[in-house]
DNA sequence: TATTGTTATACTCTATAACTATA
DNA sequence: TATAGTTATAGAGTATAACAATA
């Protein structure tokens, strides 16, 4: 007791512990995805930011003026989330609040020149992990994984 | 600003905002993991569980007497977390420790009756989120799914 | 009265260092 | 000295209630 031995000669396990749950999708998913994101993290290491940031800057780039609401919604965070990502984004002069003339409740969000700049080299480190992280897929099994993860999604 | 139309007639987006993140296999992989992990959590909320605990469990119960050490390294946590999910299964009822008697330092870890009892239901739970999570797959499209994060995973 | 953004707060999750008891 | 487990702690991430300004 232990009752069953946990090494192979190699140092590697005889056999994953959790074999018995790899017929269930949440699981499997739920693996690869800790498995990529700390990639991802890792290849942003020199910068100070995160995958969900990165998200967020990339969003502004792609919908200037969009509210902070808007942005909670679309990465499935909550608004006090958002307040405090968006101050360091702004802290860090990467994005900024501008007050909307219309509803001065709120803000229109928008990206720097230099949040341009680092987005740009963000976006290639982005592309160059996703590529490492299934550089054990074929291009065609690539494009049938974001089919079907596509609907998973839209459910 | 916003410049940009937000709502549809229908209270439906125009266009998802994060569409042009749609080819980062990473981005659109995390997306399903938080439904679908939110979908479990909710099919699981008449227990005091959650998915990573039923993880536990499950492992547990396939590898009795292993390790706290090699239990989170499966899981993919720190030994620190470890102590606090296995205190809270053995509160439960769960699982138990059991010192082992070869090497005095190390505990081997076990499922309880009720453990198994419960553990049961959160199988058949847990099977029944995977098939709601995935209903818009065809079986086909299912096994594909499973054997490109077997891939990813292995990598 | 409802909505946008904010503050405060709390609870979970994660990560690290330092300790104990054994080896 | 090294290892298994533990404690303490700090930092992210997440979630909720309550508030101010505006609609």
């Amino acid at each position: 007791m232990p009752q069953q031995p946990k090494q192979a000669p190699t140092g590697e396990p005889v056999a994953p512990l959790d074999r018995a749950l790899d017929g269930l999708i949440g699981y499997v998913l739920s693996r690869v995805q800790i498995k990529m994101y700390q990639n991802l993290t890792n290849n942003f290491s020199e910068f100070d930011i995160r995958p969900t940031q990165f998200s967020a800057l990339f969003i502004i780039h792609q919908n200037p003026g969009l509210m902070q609401a808007e942005l909670a919604r679309t990465l499935a965070i909550d608004p006090p989330q958002a307040v405090v990502m968006i101050n360091k984004l702004e802290q860090q002069g990467l994005a900024l609040r501008i007050r909307c003339k219309a509803d001065k409740r709120s803000y229109g969000l928008f990206i720097s020149k230099s949040g341009e700049v680092l987005l740009k080299k963000l976006e290639a480190i982005a592309a160059q992990s996703d590529l490492e992280s299934t550089s054990a897929l074929s291009a065609d099994e690539c494009s049938q994984l974001l089919t079907i993860l596509g609907k998973l999604y839209r459910n």
